[in-house]
DNA sequence: AATGAATGAGAATTCATTCAT
DNA sequence: TATGAATGAATTCTCATTCAT
């Protein structure tokens, strides 16, 4: 279905990233079936057969959006170093990035959506997606351990759930800020968000902590 | 349901009910820009000039599927009864209850995503939008206010945001489970969810305790 | 890659005649790729998605127009009778008939062409085209016996192999008539084709005769 | 090859054969509209702007390619000789030639019937045409009056007739195997088409021999 | 002489919507 | 109330052709 992101090795410069860039932003504002190769085009200032030539089909260049979408979302996670940080704040830290992220990336957020919606049909035709798997799990498990360590954290979290929970924090307010800004009368906006993400902080290290009475969390069900 | 604002107020009964049923799962399958009135009317078993006829155009379709699909999450939420619980393990029951939901009714997840990415244009136009406002906010409200008169719970928390914190922990790993099994290898599944429930209840439980050392959580930033 | 050709089973009517003449029109004289839907729309004066509903894609359009290609001949080949007439004059009817159908119906020809530029790729797809056999065979074969059986033919012809001369000798000509005008400076009209017609089923008796002398023809290779 | 009517007759030599060739194949395999100038530069190696430098256009291409296949064919046919054979065995000897050479040279035939739905609007442009016109009429010509000379054949058979019917005994067998094979389940491979042409030599022959009985061809109309 | 990059003008196909009955 | 038939306006994708170097 999908042709070759490479089927034009010898095109290299400025106008494929300018489509790129044009094909993330059309595909996260407006997902895939609203997504008009036209406006892809007018954006990146080149006309129709570019694109076609570069990427191949419609399919295949919402396929390396998506991919580009990951590769620059990664690339800013690289950045924030908690290796030596208190774990504790090491956690408040990541949240706190996180959510910046989402707020200042929302394409990427709406890119998740649309290839959710998809079933992830794209994303499992990526090459070397696993690769370019988030930092953040690494730093997370790092954290957990030297908390552990320290004699802070319980032990036995797993590093990926504890991502999902950040993210799930981080995710659903920015996501769904219209929504819940109509239905809750929630006021979302980059201030809520901010306490938010202190919030979920707090929220984290609180569940992260052991437990001063128990070492075990009781089971009450 | 009181007076519809559809176009055609005239229609009503078994028609246009399975109308609306096939576009909710319609536009929650394939979202608005994928979504065919063909398939709508396929799926309904009934010619297209009738979803017409009933509901106006393809955006008053879709408004009233997304109106529906609140409705019905809402009619759910006012099963579970927790006014007589112990506030932590009522907290418990709501966590559990909302991932069950969000995992039996896939189509809410996929509409609200549908309709954040259209910046929420269209449920501000829903009327009474917020009077079908979740029950489950009240029930949190009535649950920390007992929680906080029983020494158990902080007081201060917000009950609107305290529900979105729960509302992401549930809405995210469904939400994304395409991608996070792919670009995480998270075995996503029931079980996994389930178990995810329990823990997102564990953290919102802790997050809300009072604390032992400290009455007001440290800020270290 | 087509779509069946009933896929509309409710539509009958003019509308899908008029369509079909239309194809059969615009293939024959355009060739597969140099047809134009639109052109077809055009020219049945319906709207092109009309085209669509009823045929569903060009390929389709163009499989049904080869087949009403072969079902307009064979109806017109079962006007002929020649079961009663004497062998040698049947035979002559028969060219004289063909050619005939071939200046009359250009469009035959044509297609034939252009369908075997494409290897064959849609006859074979279509459902009972062995049904739709030339009758010709049957009356040569008839014609053959009865000229053996009265002492005046030879036997061992094979009535196909004698159907595919019959057919070179009348589709040549008409066919190729624009080339061999220029190139030999022939000139092809409606009498040199009668003409060639009457000398061809000279050809085909002589062919056919029991020679005086040798019974056999005599092998020089 | 004269000065050639090519739009840049500065242009020769082995890049200009290559896109020649290329462009023959092309065009005989796909037919004009079918053909793309994309597949003759990469088939040809050559870039595509070498095409429109050395020939113009897709129609000056066209042209060129198929006076190149009038060109290579008459070329051919100068190979044979039959001024010294027996005239009926010379008859024999040209179809089973033609025969052969319709085979081996398919694109001959697919460029015939791609001229012939132009309606010959390019032979037509071909300067020089008649003059590379077919030497088996020469050929044919001479062994009629040598036939006619030694008593053996009728007198009054115009060579380019005669041409014809041999061409069109070779032809439509060739060109319409793919149709035939399936319609009506004859089984056309090399073998089949070297007894078709035995049996076509016997035709002709036949055709040209002085009947013992009647001298003309009695009319039965 | 040669080509990588680029595009205008189509061409097939789809889809929300309406007409006629 | 109900629908089979019909279409205008896109939308994706292609292709002959040219530009710039």
């Amino acid at each position: 279905m999908t042709k070759s992101e490479t089927a034009h090795p010898r095109h290299a410069g400025a106008t494929r990233r300018r489509i790129l860039d044009a094909a993330l932003g059309e595909f996260s504002t407006h997902g895939f079936d609203g997504a008009r190769v036209d406006r892809v085009a007018a954006s990146a200032e080149v006309s129709k057969p570019m694109i076609y030539s570069y990427f191949g089909d419609k399919d295949a260049l919402y396929k390396a959006a998506l991919k580009e979408a990951y590769v620059q979302i990664r690339a800013g996670e690289r950045e924030i170093a908690t290796e030596h940080m208190d774990p504790e704040e090491a956690i408040r830290k990541l949240v706190r990035f996180t959510m910046e992220h989402f707020v200042q990336k929302p394409w990427f957020i709406t890119m998740l959506n649309t290839e959710n919606l998809r079933k992830g049909e794209t994303v499992r035709e990526i090459e070397n997606v696993v690769e370019i798997q988030s930092t953040l799990i690494a730093q997370l498990r790092n954290i957990l351990e030297r908390g552990a360590a320290a004699g802070q954290f319980r032990t036995g979290i797993d590093p990926a759930e504890l991502y999902v929970m950040m993210a799930s924090l981080c995710f659903f307010p920015v996501s769904n800020r219209h929504t819940l800004r109509v239905v809750f009368e929630v006021p979302i906006d980059a201030a809520w968000l901010t306490r938010q993400a202190e919030e979920a902080g707090e929220m984290l290290v609180r569940y992260l902590r052991i437990d001063p009475g128990s070492e075990t969390p009781k089971q009450t069900n």
